[in-house]
DNA sequence: AGTACATATACGCATATCCGTATTTGAGGA
DNA sequence: TCCTCAAATACGGATATGCGTATATGTACT
């Protein structure tokens, strides 16, 4: 309706900004870790990747949220359940390549001190 | 060195922690801009930065020290001047990744509240 | 050596983000 | 409808991160 505005090329894709702030999305260690167990073991629902992930139930779902809010994941209800999907087979390809990266460079993003 | 022990495949990569350590640090707007100007103008040195940025030199001297110390950039003298580069031609992949997840998530994102 | 300029670092403050706990919401079954 | 369970949200506190200002380091040049 009148959110086309937003996606207007002129601003959004060149927006270092919204790039920060995606990269922020990814960028905590639960919701990275949330990411890799879908991808690697499929579709999960709420109280198994409590048990995977050994953090509290809401703390899980509230990381759940932002990956879902910001689209990398997707949710679905199954009777009592609620199960969460990627949302976008890009993320997939997207960690691979940090993978990638972070390898050669293990040692000075450990030793960084401005981020820890 | 015996520095080898953490490039031990065993740890590293599959490291959520570390990948979001990462990530982070491509989550701050100045550190995305620096990288897009080495991107698409080529080195820079500090102060050239600091006018095309109209950021105070000391933080972004820090925001390089940053991208210098995860690989993201490098940095070498000539002169009077420091000059930096981009470190990893990988960098660019992801960012334009991240560009075009991006941009089918530019609502979301912008909305998501969880982080702002 | 002494000076000037470019860059790096330090310090205190404001804010963002995460955590743990508690509570609320909502769907399914008795 | 009432009850139970799964999931989502709220709240206070702790830490991380970014900012602005001031200062230190370090190189080149006289």
């Amino acid at each position: 309706m009148t959110q086309q505005v937003l996606m207007d090329q002129s601003l959004a894709p060149t927006g270092p900004e919204l790039a920060a702030k995606f990269f922020r999305g990814l960028g905590d260690p639960t919701r990275v870790k949330i990411l890799q167990i879908l991808l690697e073991q499929g579709d999960k629902n709420v109280g198994e990747l409590v048990d995977l992930l050994g953090s509290p139930q809401g703390r899980v779902s509230s990381h759940l949220a932002c990956l879902r809010g910001c689209g990398y994941a997707q949710s679905y209800r199954d009777g009592k359940n609620v199960y969460y999907t990627i949302g976008d087979p890009r993320v997939r390809e997207i960690l691979q390549l940090a993978q990638q990266i972070l390898f050669d460079n293990v040692q000075r993003i450990l030793e960084c001190e401005i981020i820890r």
